[in-house]
DNA sequence: TAGGTCACG
DNA sequence: ACGTACGTGACCTAG
């Protein structure tokens, strides 16, 4: 018997938790109204008798306390989430209104004033949850598999919302010393947060006089461009990748710059105060707002930490990180959803570029990388060259299937996931564009709309189903770690797109790595059944993040 | 507030 | 011949 377990806010205390039979809705015991100091134990209490799916609105107020005391739940339902992708999909089969997710709602006052500041939002009275969530399961299809595929989106996003908060309060380990070093090194010594730091400033002061513009304030990319045209460089802007063509000692320093004066903004002093705390990072992740379901995070930039940052992602002594990703990832998620046979064997190798390019379809590992994201993304270098062409006739199903796609976008048509996230058709203003075509200007627009459109929707298909995939195998993993009874000493710390972070015990490592390709396996049959193709991921371990590529 | 640039997948 | 790939967040400057 599965259980289910809504929690809710108690308007006269702090939480109310109603624990019920899921397939009959029959209570199992009495509604408990507990305080916030009694939430982590009742919550642990209840997972460990009945293991029920645990209901709620959003994550926050509860989440957060529940992961800080180490509470484990195995699965979860998050309302907002869930209306957001029935709202959406294409396969739901009731319209159900959306859910804001960008907007907070308002918290309100409450007749227990201690409960002030951890308020539950408003509409989360027990009664409220029971009626979406009934709404929720009465907008899902009939038909089995339909029925089958939503339902895992739905508790693979829950289980990710678990996880996010779980992360959030981990953190990931932080060398601040190191981090700071690093910038005394670079930049010199602190000064205010307004001003230049010495270093860049003097850069600054001897790149003016080198290009012969006394005064010039480098960040300002107007000024920088006058600058270099004054100074003879016939550049078209100064962005980083057209500067690099030019081989000068001045272009190199102008250079030099751009990367000290980005490493003092964006992952300076202030921001280490900001965002590290005790020894980690904590960012704050979103989800639910990316179309694709792909998450963001807001703050501290958590999604796209450079590179040559990564250095001071240290793990405390006694402890490793062990850094996993899926291989090619979308051109096997593409292989999966088209069902083509052929892109299917590429991918049986472990490197299916390596597999192209022994199949002399390309010349050399670049070319196949690059034909396939094109494919994918549906840029110039697409079906059009001679390696598109050679893709083209080597996987025509699977060119199909992103030529499907992108021709409904084009139309204005919406597209869905494998698992039935859906893109939205156009909104009418983007129609009345596509029909406003008095002119050879409006005309031009549109078509240009039309095939931008086309790309993002032929994206869409491989990007929310790889999205999908990495979900589901972070929740597999999060089961298998608990399994093993590891939940407490391996952590998940990290998460971008297709790649997972684990901080664990060293002498666990080895172990952990076979069971986050299980996971990863787990997660192919999980979406595609019994004959789906490999999902090989690349696993590292290192005590330094830096080392994990 | 918009545009430019750059970081990540 | 044409367009010069998809998705984000963050910071700075210009107006």
């Amino acid at each position: 018997m599965s259980a289910i377990a809504f929690l809710a806010a108690d308007p006269d205390g702090y939480a109310l938790i109603d624990l019920r039979d899921q397939l009959t809705g029959n209570s199992l015991q009495p509604v408990s109204s507990v305080s916030r100091e009694e939430l982590a134990g009742f919550v642990a209490e209840t997972e460990a008798r009945h293991s029920p799916r645990w209901a709620m609105l959003r994550t926050t107020p509860w989440m957060q306390p529940l992961a800080a005391a180490g509470v484990f739940l195995a699965k979860a339902y998050i309302l907002s989430l869930a209306q957001r992708i029935l709202h959406r999909s294409p396969l739901s089969t009731k319209p159900l209104d959306d859910f804001n997710l960008e907007q907070p709602t308002q918290g309100r006052e409450w007749a227990n004033q201690d409960a002030l500041f951890s308020a539950p939002v408003t509409g989360e009275s027990l009664a409220e949850l029971i009626a979406m969530y009934l709404a929720q399961r009465d907008a899902l299809p009939q038909e089995p598999d339909a029925r089958r595929r939503l339902e895992l989106l739905i508790h693979a996003e829950s289980v990710g919302a678990v996880i996010a908060c779980e992360m959030e309060e981990a953190g990931l380990p932080w060398d601040e010393a190191g981090h700071r070093a690093l910038l005394r090194e670079q930049l010199g010594e602190r000064v205010s947060d307004y001003g230049r730091p010495p270093k860049l400033a003097a850069k600054a002061q001897q790149l003016a006089e080198a290009l012969g513009s006394p005064g010039l304030n480098p960040d300002s990319p107007q000024e920088m461009l006058r600058a270099l045209h004054k100074a003879g460089f016939a550049v078209g802007s100064v962005r980083a990748w057209e500067l690099e063509q030019i081989k000068h000692p001045l272009i190199t320093e102008v250079l030099e710059y751009k990367k000290l004066s980005r490493l003092a903004s964006t992952h300076g002093d202030a921001w280490l105060d900001q965002w590290v705390e005790n020894g980690r990072f904590h960012p704050h992740y979103v989800l639910g707002t990316v179309i694709s379901g792909r998450w963001a995070a807001s703050g501290g930039g958590a999604l796209q930490l450079p590179h040559s940052i990564r250095q001071v992602v240290r793990a405390p002594a006694g402890s490793t990180f062990v850094v996993a990703d899926g291989r090619q990832l979308e051109p096997r998620i593409l292989a999966a959803i088209s069902h083509d046979q052929q892109l299917q064997k590429a991918g049986q190798q472990d490197d299916l570029y390596q597999w192209l390019l022994d199949a002399k379809l390309v010349a050399s590992r670049d070319e196949a990388k690059l034909g396939m994201l094109s494919v994918i993304y549906g840029g110039g270098g697409g079906a059009s060259g001679s390696v598109g062409a050679a893709l083209t006739r080597s996987f025509p199903t699977a060119m199909r299937f992103v030529e499907q796609a992108a021709q409904a976008g084009e139309q204005g048509g919406g597209v869905r996931s494998f698992l039935g996230r859906g893109c939205p058709p156009a909104d009418e203003q983007w129609l009345q564009a596509q029909r406003a075509t008095s002119d050879e200007a409006s005309q031009r627009a549109a078509d240009s709309a039309a095939r931008a459109r086309g790309r993002f929707t032929r994206n869409f298909v491989v990007q929310a189903t790889a999205a999908e995939w990495a979900l589901v195998w972070m929740g597999h993993a999060r089961h298998l770690i608990h399994q093993a009874g590891w939940s407490r000493s391996c952590r998940q710390v990290f998460f971008v797109h297709d790649e997972i972070v684990f901080e664990c015990p060293t002498e666990l490592a080895g172990q952990l790595q076979e069971l986050i390709r299980h996971a990863a396996m787990l997660a192919g049959r999980s979406l595609f059944g019994q004959a789906s193709p490999r999902f090989p991921v690349s696993v590292a371990i290192s005590g330094n993040y830096a080392d994990a590529k």
